[in-house]
RNA sequence: GGCCACGUAGCCAAGUGGCAAGGCAGAGGUCUGCAAAACCUCCAUCCCCAGUUCGAUUCUGGGCGUGGCCU
């Protein structure tokens, strides 16, 4: 289950899971970390009570969590699902998490080097150029991008040259159906504006200053997501209480447009728009599939 | 009413007598894989009128508008 944010994947996907015999395996880069509940979108209390819901709540916010990490739980996940007679429904909006999983792309695993991290973001473009190509003439990443640059060189010193070498895919050993769900700009545009006023009502601000004075940085991957790193800028000062929302609300504006990009050019995936109830498309199609 | 300043894209904002930086927002796109990140592409004839000039967004005059000060 796939598709742009704030469009009601997660309860579909939970009424899905619950017709179907289903358990859910969250694929979202930022509801992995523990705590941070508002922004992160996890499901709620009755939901989890409801249906069983993995890939959730379960790392160190302090901590950095990749798509490695992720593909080797999720796949776990899927198994053990499987082998008690479950259906596994995978939602989420994180793309490159979904294609990792159901594509088995080869992922180094190389952990991040804050050490190495520290140093290279001294160095400009052109010098962390010259760093990689030094050390693979050919590494096939985007040059002009000083993260991928300095994720490769990383890579590549923990795992040796040259990099191409380490990007293979492997489907799983099990078939997926993508489903996506979509609406109008407007309407998401609408319920995303809904969304965000409503998490900084539910104390979204007040769950964030916890997270930093529990110790979690604010450079932490959870705190540069969409409505952590707006209430951040409020504590520090730069948003007012009043800006806070509509901040977040054009970052999730900006996201869902990017899901709806990656997702669009994706033969895989069957598309449903959210009204009226695509439950019933969904589940026919699913059971046609089965 | 007088004086001063300003008037550049949806917003902020440089700038020059010779075909208008940048940032944000917006649109499109990339993705061999840190991804709610990062990167790439696109996006204006400079308030109006007249004048000076080979040529004005840039100079002069007038108008309109905005802000400030004064009475």
């Amino acid at each position: 289950m796939v598709g742009p944010t704030g469009i009601g994947k997660s309860q579909v996907a939970f009424e899905l899971a619950l017709r179907l015999g289903g358990e859910i395996v969250v694929a979202d880069s930022r509801q992995v970390y523990q705590r941070l509940d508002i922004a992160t979108n996890k499901p709620s209390p009755e939901q989890r009570a409801a249906v069983r819901y993995h890939m959730i709540d379960f790392v160190d916010p302090a901590s950095i969590f990749n798509v490695a990490d992720y593909v080797a739980g999720a796949r776990q996940a899927i198994e053990d699902i499987h082998s008690r007679g479950r259906l596994p429904i995978v939602e989420g909006g994180t793309m490159l998490y979904v294609d990792a999983l159901t594509q088995g792309f080869s992922l180094t695993g190389v952990p991040p080097d804050p050490a190495l991290r520290a140093e290279l973001a001294k160095l400009d473009l052109a010098a962390l150029q010259m760093r990689l190509l030094e050390l693979d003439p050919d590494p096939g990443v985007d040059m002009q991008n000083p993260v991928r640059v300095i994720r490769a060189i990383e890579i590549l010193r923990a795992a040796g040259a040259p990099l191409r070498r380490l990007r293979t895919r492997t489907p799983p050993p099990w078939e997926s159906l993508l489903i996506g769900l979509q609406a109008d700009l407007a309407v998401i545009d609408r319920r995303l504006d809904e969304r965000s006023h409503g998490q900084v009502a539910r104390g979204l601000v007040a769950e964030t200053k916890a997270a930093l004075d529990s110790g979690v940085p604010p450079s932490a991957p959870v705190l540069t997501g969409i409505g952590y790193a707006e209430a951040v800028a409020h504590l520090r000062g730069e948003l007012t209480l009043a800006e806070l929302p509509l901040a977040m609300a054009r970052s999730n504006r900006q996201y869902a447009r990017r899901q709806l990009r990656w997702w669009r050019r994706d033969p895989r995936v069957t598309w449903f728009g959210i009204e009226p109830d695509p439950l019933p498309g969904i589940l026919s199609h699913v059971g046609g599939a089965r």
